[in-house]
DNA sequence: CCTATATACTCAAGTGGCTTGCCTAATCTG
DNA sequence: CAGATTAGGCAAGCCACTTGAGTATATAGG
């Protein structure tokens, strides 16, 4: 691969991130979840999983405990997450979404289509397909992955 | 396309953008460039390209002019950058790369090829190209291409 | 048991990159 | 040459995050 190459691929790559993320938070946005940014994602995408403690949520999204306690106490105030008392540890919380939580959830998947959407008739389903599997295959197990 | 091959395939594409930008990051750093962060590398990019004012600078990051005014004064005290006069307009002055901008350009370009390069071997030469230009398709006219 | 250590979380203060608001100096327009 | 525009700087504040320290619960060892 040519010097080049590498260099056009990279700025590909970024440039079609930045696109995906600016398409997804504008139809979450438009579909009403105005006070939710692009880092919330992970969280709600972590936690559509099931119930996490603040610990669990602050190792996957790769950010302090304490970072991790204020997101929650924000999604929290606006009604995006609950928390509950722990069954089997009196220290642990466990923080699970409430119903607005996964309608947001769903809003953030529906915006992700629609983002995705133009894509299909510029590359056709055969090929996004195919780009989807070798990103995949390029993506490191990395600090995203382990609760999908 | 199916539902779930959107949710898959913005996760792949947000994976290995996070892969990369790690990567060259490091990449960078291992070089001895340890006082820039993935911020600047669009300045840098954008420079590279030729010298630039501060508001030309900020437009290109899409942050504000203080922002980028912020920035390059990092830059210009690590000695990075360089603030010239502005030969045709005494208000503005005209930021250039020193030697070592240049350096760490390179060293940045080469930790990308050197981040890429086990996706070579992965996916091979032919499927890489093919996802380079997909990509490239799918990015939007967007905030950073005109100076490329 | 009961003490020692580890864990889950919270409180308080500080940091860094960014913003808005306002200012000066130089340039363009009519 | 007067008014509007543009390049940039200064000051203050914001916000997501950090580090540092503290409390409550859980677990392990003697």
């Amino acid at each position: 691969m040519r010097y080049d190459d590498a260099q056009s691929l990279a700025f590909g790559l970024l440039a079609a991130s930045r696109a995906l993320v600016d398409g997804i938070s504008a139809g979450v946005a438009a579909r009403g979840f105005d006070d939710v940014r692009p880092a919330h994602g992970f969280a709600f995408a972590r936690l559509s999983a099931g119930s996490a403690t603040i610990t669990q949520l602050a190792e996957h999204l790769d950010v302090t405990r304490q970072a991790a306690a204020q997101l929650v106490d924000e999604l929290a105030a606006n009604g995006y997450v609950e928390r509950h008392p722990h069954p089997g540890d009196a220290r642990a919380r466990l923080i699970t979404l409430t119903s607005k939580g996964r309608a947001c959830t769903r809003a953030a998947e529906e915006a992700t289509a629609e983002t995705i959407r133009p894509w299909v008739s510029m590359l056709g389903e055969r090929r996004l397909l195919a780009l989807r599997d070798d990103l995949i295959r390029i993506a490191p197990g990395g600090p995203l992955r382990p609760a999908w």
